[in-house]
DNA sequence: AATTCTGTTGAGCAGATGATCTTTAAATCC
DNA sequence: GGATTTAAAGATCATCTGCTCAACAGAATT
């Protein structure tokens, strides 16, 4: 620094006195949360010293916690993956029970309540496009244990005479990702009815293989 | 620089012959050519020296031609977004002489063709997440010239007591546009048919409003 | 109240990065 | 062939950025 200001500047409102000597615990998932924010917003080159600014703390603090910036850049990651594919999904997609509709439909309106989320939508093409093999892993999970049973019901139900494939329902799933993207990628007005696009999509994939939507 | 070396490196062979003295607008076309490929693998924030080593030329070159890297970068725009709508597509997408199926395979193979291309998709992805104004500008542009006349055609078309809507289209593209996502922003292994994929999604669309797949 | 412990700050380093400017040398003109 | 023009190189600046470390001060312990 040039004039002699240290990295840490005046605090903006509110936490001028939460500020100091917090547990570590509490201080390192604060860095985390902000971070998480931050990073969604400006992308993973974003500089620690914003960060800090943002968080009302020096930069060095960061590095208290943290041995590197890639280190803090995993925390992240893993806040933001962890827990975003419920374990009970495979279940509830294959209880024959309920009519695929009605599982679609679940499935969907609350995945995408999780995905249709800036922070998540940017770190995840973030990391995507910096080539973090997390992406890799993520899709291939959701296809393992999501997209594959998904496939398995709708041959299980599939009337007409068109065989489904693994594509099928990545294009089902694909249209579907493809709302949030429109609005938290390239920002364009939030779609009026997004239920209904995703039950319309739904719709339009069981329409071609012929299956009741009532069954 | 510590050791006093030049930005400029060794030459990595081919162009030893060529590397001088080019008339400037060939320079400045050779710049903005590497200069897409660089940004659309390393993202816009990749720094002009790694540039100017790929062009076997030195850092200050690339200022001789571009003020400033934000005026470099409005280059790489320029040159990855003309182009890439033909202004013939509206017309041929309205010609009720040839089935709609016939007309949406035509369209979104050559389409497909075009944006499933590593550098466009990336560049596409990065300014879009960087906020530029041309990627809502260029979809917005896409509904107006594609989207909207392809609803109508479909409206003309549709047999069933489904009204077709924007987003319906919507879904059918971004459908399509995912698998381009999927494998050249999340590097997953390129499909084996894209195009019996492209042709499956439009089908299910078609399949959707009742539209006779043959006209 | 004095001491210890430790979360936090302040100052600064080394290397990277966008940009500038003087100098060099390849091509063109006379 | 010498003078002129102008691409391109070379050197360097100001600032930014990840990271380090010694010093400080708030809280717990005795």
């Amino acid at each position: 620094m040039m004039d002699g200001q240290p990295d840490r500047p005046a605090l903006d409102g509110e936490d001028n006195a939460t500020r100091k000597r917090l547990p570590p615990a509490e201080r390192r998932q604060q860095i985390v949360d902000e971070a998480v924010r931050f990073f969604a917003e400006v992308g993973l080159e974003g500089n620690t010293r914003e960060l800090a600014r943002r968080l009302g703390v020096t930069q060095s603090l960061i590095f208290n916690y943290f041995a590197t910036k890639d280190d803090l850049i995993e925390a992240v990651y893993e806040k933001v993956y962890i827990g975003r594919l419920s374990p009970d999904w495979p279940e509830r997609l294959t209880d024959r029970t309920v009519p695929l509709r009605q599982r679609l439909l679940a499935f969907y309106t609350e995945y995408s309540a999780l995905i249709f989320e800036r922070e998540w939508m940017r770190i995840f093409m973030f990391s995507g496009l910096a080539g973090a093999s997390l992406n890799r892993r993520y899709l291939e999970h959701l296809g393992d244990v999501i997209l594959r049973p998904l496939l398995a019901e709708t041959e299980a139900l599939a009337g007409s005479d068109i065989c489904p494939k693994m594509e099928d329902v990545w294009n089902l799933h694909g249209g579907i990702v493809y709302i949030g993207i429109r609005q938290h990628i390239y920002r364009m007005p939030e779609p009026a009815q997004p239920q209904e696009e995703i039950a319309r999509a739904i719709d339009s994939y069981l329409t071609y293989f012929a299956i009741n939507l009532d069954a």
